[in-house]
RNA sequence: CGGGGUAUAGCGCAGUCUGGUAGCGCACCUGCUUUGGGAGCAGGGUGUCGGGGGUUCGAAUCCCUCUACCCCGACCA
């Protein structure tokens, strides 16, 4: 490719409305312009990379078994209210009508279509099991759409579904699935992560994410720095402690605080860790305040706190209005002892080894020191309630949980028969008998990708693609070609040599000065580049530059077929 | 949906308070010079000042209204 025959448009100046690196880098570079929110063109030289990606994924999925085929993007409502999801999806499903008023939406996703294109096709036991995938434009319309493709409204996604007779089989896709994601991450050149999911609202068993490894990412993931355990923060459990709780050796004890609420300021009032602190948080449950007892130094969960029979589902912060009016003391105040009978008290697994402990004092302007359980408070539950933090014991008992932050770009999900069976997709067993199907689906965030690695791999100066997302492995960059003859046919005739052997090479001939050239080539992110000059000509080597050196190599014409094998 | 902000040339912005000829940098076009890390000089404006309405002799500027976009939050198979 000649630079001067392809429409390269980049910017200097760093766009306003971009804060992510990624967005800025991918503006800058010209490859994606906004259309509207969420959504963008990808400029050649975007497409290019998203090709990229797009083609290792379509490999490596071929190579794990799965067919490709391509469904439609609008979808008719007919098919969602089988599912219920036409309501239940909420506003992120962009709905439309045609111009006889029949509504339909674009597609978010496409369990039901290949729900429907497998109730139609798969008649037999003998069909199974089999995995459909496509890699297609979604539309889901976000709230908030932002950091350009890496949450857009339109956005390029691999989806999979595959269809089973039993479990068994299902898990067996599953794994092989997963370990297909950890084939295309690792060919990306990508640092991730396997992440235990939460299966979420539509059920199913076991739910894997992929996430790139990079500090902008939205999601917390936590993994062991002894195995390979790695969960979202939000699911990663919190081990009881080994050790017993000490016998108590305080008594209790009333301390006037009359200003102190926060846990920061009653351990630096009573120089008292925060660890020897219990903090109590009352929420309103379905039937009634509940209050949740944590070590002063962790944080509730949110997702653990839902799951507590107690709450029932629901897990609001009471007021304080409700507060006074069920315990007549505000926030700040509150402690687990002496607290009425009618509001359970349940106590974090951390918060419940803790003796001679500092807690409010249910009194305004009172805590108390030297309070126990049992002797002290009562505690109707133990349960674990509290984010981990770094340093944690790894739930698989290998190693300490470290926090790092990620970025989705997969999702292997098995998804049961809950598609199937509100949507009637079954196959005869080699009984004859009509039984429903087992589905798995997994995601990948094709578009996403390309702004996670680029979040994950960059300078100063530009992108830094790792190999196999680069538009192209190698440019050339002629020095003063215009007014040099040799220059520019050496340039020319390496181009077309390495093009022969199927290098990817672009030759930069827009006849820019070489400051401006080599700022656009470190700017997109070309893994070698090659420069060519009258002073290189002169001795008989090519200046070579890795693009995340910072040092000229001179290397012989040999030489560069070697570095590019 | 709640809170905050922005909208002026392709991009980044000033001008708005205090109404009076539409500006700056980059990019772009022409010419000359220049060519090893984003060149210099000279010339060129490509604009519905987001839309609509109002006040005024006169509106980018003041008032009303609508829209779009950005940030924070809630939401998220």
């Amino acid at each position: 490719m000649r630079l001067s025959a392809f429409h390269l448009a980049t910017v200097k100046e760093i766009p306003a409305d971009a804060e992510l690196v990624s967005h800025q880098l991918m503006l800058r570079a010209g490859m994606l312009r906004k259309l509207a929110a969420g959504i963008y063109t990808w400029s050649p030289l975007g497409l290019r990379v998203l090709r990229k990606v797009e083609n290792i994924v379509r490999e490596e999925m071929n190579r794990a078994g799965a067919i490709e085929l391509l469904m439609p993007s609008i979808q008719p409502r007919e098919l969602w209210e089988e599912t219920g999801r036409w309501q239940k999806f909420g506003g992120q499903l962009l709905k439309i009508r045609d111009r006889k008023d029949a509504e339909y939406c674009y597609g978010p996703t496409h369990e039901e279509v290949i729900t429907d294109f497998a109730r139609n096709e798969l008649r037999s036991y003998k069909q199974l099991p089999v995995n459909f995938y496509q890699i297609q434009t979604k539309f889901r319309d976000e709230i908030r759409p932002r950091f350009g493709i890496m949450r857009a409204r339109e956005f390029l996604m691999k989806d999979a579904y595959s269809f089973h007779l039993d479990e068994e089989s299902l898990a067996q896709e599953y794994h092989n699935m997963a370990d297909t994601y950890v084939r295309i991450f690792t060919r990306l050149g990508l640092q991730f992560r396997a992440v235990q999911a939460d299966s979420g609202a539509i059920g199913g068993n076991a739910s894997q994410e992929f996430q790139v490894l990079a500090d902008s990412g939205e999601d917390a993931i936590a993994f062991s720095d002894g195995s390979d355990y790695a969960a979202n923060i939000e699911l990663a459990e919190a081990l009881a402690p080994t050790d017993a709780r000490p016998t108590p050796a305080q008594t209790l004890e009333s301390i006037a605080t009359p200003t102190q609420r926060a846990i920061d300021e009653i351990s630096a009032f009573l120089n008292v860790a925060p660890a020897q602190c219990v903090k109590t948080i009352l929420l309103r449950g379905k039937d009634g305040l509940v209050a949740l007892c944590l070590r002063g130094d962790h944080e509730i969960n949110e997702v653990k706190i839902a799951k507590l029979p107690e709450l029932g589902g629901e897990s609001v912060l009471a007021d304080e209005a409700d507060i006074v009016k069920a315990i007549g003391v505000r926030p700040g105040f509150i402690g687990p002892v002496g607290l009425p009978d009618s509001i359970p008290i349940i106590v974090d697994r951390n918060a419940a080894v803790v003796a001679d402990f500092v807690c409010g004092g249910n009194r305004d302007g009172t805590h108390y020191r030297g309070a126990n359980w049992e002797r002290d408070a009562r505690v109707d539950r133990v349960a674990d309630v509290r984010k981990i933090v770094a340093g944690d014991a790894s739930p698989d008992g290998h190693g300490q949980l470290q926090i790092a932050r990620g970025i989705e770009v997969g999702h292997v999900f098995q998804l049961g028969c809950s598609y199937s069976e509100a949507m009637g997709a079954s196959v005869l067993d080699d009984q004859g008998k009509a039984r429903v199907m087992h589905m798995g689906c997994y995601g990948i965030g094709v578009s996403r990708i390309v702004a996670a690695a680029i979040e994950q791999n960059h300078d100063v100066a530009g992108i830094l693609w790792p190999l196999a997302m680069a538009p192209w492995q190698i440019a050339i960059c002629p020095i003063n070609a215009h007014q040099n003859e040799a220059v520019r046919d050496e340039a020319a005739r390496l181009h077309d040599e390495l093009a022969e052997r199927g290098i990817e090479v672009v030759l930069d001939d827009r006849g820019l000065r070489p400051g401006a050239m080599f700022a656009d080539i470190e700017l997109i992110g070309i893994p070698h580049r090659i420069v060519v000059s009258e002073r290189g000509l002169a001795s008989g080597n090519y200046e070579y530059r890795r693009r995340n050196e910072s040092e000229n190599r001179s290397v012989s014409r040999d030489g560069i077929f070697e570095l590019l094998s």
